[in-house]
DNA sequence: GACGCTACTGCCATAAACTGTCAGCAGGCA
DNA sequence: TGCCTGCTGACAGTTTATGGCAGTAGCGTC
């Protein structure tokens, strides 16, 4: 039922193991294997995705690089790496930027659509603000999010001032250690952001906003100067 | 030579698009086979990891979340996922957090031992730096520390005092603009950090320096009074 | 408790896939 | 040119997967 699959991963590790090129015939004898089914068993990684280059009269090589076998992630699980490698492909080197945005676009590839909705509403800053305690269920707000509801929010400004608003969230940022909040202000009839630390009480509507998020992160986008991602 | 990973997939998609119990007849209609077969195919997706729930008289649920396919990752994605992360682990909001860390131990469980090393010893800060360019080829770098290779930097430092000196490179830093190598210095005998972008000019020795980094990377960890990780 | 529905397991004959052997072609290297 | 190697096709033997059948057990409802 799976000595195949598993014979596979053996073959990948042997293939890690020498760095230079190895011949078919030494793999074929260290999988305990025969030379015409070896062939088939690299066809099968390659056609996986497997980066093995196999040229005449040389061996085989593995690219270096790790072929994670199939795993199961939870939407946190998911969403933290969506968010990690948004950090990456902003903050790092050059290079290593590349490869998050990579690395995050192969998942993207591969994730069914009403999860990529997720990767594009998780919005990432990366600031230089003060920790500071969360009275507001953060977990809440990405449901009220996902599930478009509206928002009222107890909420209190940098001038200490205290409102009472009806809000529709979009996105959620991630600063260093803040979240902020990315709504249609209903009382501003605009966009406004708010520091989920400087809510005082917030209640979540049963009632769906009447629009889509995802249309109002696309618009909230376009009023940006510079844009988050291009 | 395929059909049976791919039977297993869309029986996945199947799973996720029914948000309500689905029954195993149903389910085997779906992907065209028995039902004795799908039990089998079942079977086969729980022992890989994916969270299925069966109840008898129900049905079958699929767990909130996404099973990953088989999927390649260069050196450099990897990284960068790790990297990410690591960062979400720290600085975002403690449920978010624990996913993060989750996510890491998950891919860290999966990892060779000679990759595992690339994890440990890729150490993230996250900073306020300012931006500023890079003289340094950080990928040379990255590599002088995988080869445990001499190190001869040409370094200003704040004060803009310009010193040459050997060290053994252990370890590199991510701030949010900035690199720092972390290195025991010849000349001082003790650890020291240098930032990539004050390095004036460096070159990467042939011979290897004589400990490891993995013990390095340890002892310069007891040094610090907060450990960066626990 | 009885009934319907469902998950789950064992058994076995059949169908499908995998495997090894043999043969042949093509490309790199000396 | 000769050798080593990757790569593909064909075919028979073997292994594995599949489907049908029967049976057990858990859940919900009447």
């Amino acid at each position: 039922m799976v000595a195949r699959s598993e014979r596979l991963l053996t073959l990948l590790q042997t293939l890690r193991r020498y760095r230079r090129p190895v011949t078919g015939t030494v793999l074929a004898e260290e999988t305990g294997v025969s030379l015409r089914t070896l062939y088939r068993d690299i066809a099968s990684l390659q056609a996986q995705g497997a980066m093995i280059e196999g040229e005449a009269g040389i061996g085989y090589v593995l690219k270096p690089g790790f072929m994670l076998p199939p795993m199961m992630f939870s939407e946190e699980e998911l969403e933290a790496l969506v968010l990690g490698s948004r950090w990456v492909a902003r903050a790092a080197e050059p290079r290593l930027a590349n490869a998050g945005a990579d690395a995050l676009a192969k998942i993207a590839a591969v994730l069914p659509p009403d999860m990529r909705e997720m990767v594009d509403s998780a919005t990432l800053f990366v600031g230089r603000k003060r920790q500071d305690e969360d009275k507001a269920d953060v977990s809440a707000i990405r449901k009220a999010i996902r599930l478009e509801r509206i928002l009222e929010l107890h909420y209190g400004d940098e001038q200490g001032r205290i409102s009472r608003r009806r809000v529709w969230p979009f996105a959620l940022g991630y600063f260093e250690h803040v979240r902020i909040i990315m709504a249609w202000c209903e009382l501003r009839q605009d966009f406004r952001h708010f520091r989920t630390d400087r809510i005082i009480d917030m209640t979540i509507h049963d009632t769906r906003y009447p629009r889509r998020r995802t249309v109002l992160l696309k618009e909230w986008r376009d009023t940006q100067d510079t844009p988050i991602e291009h």
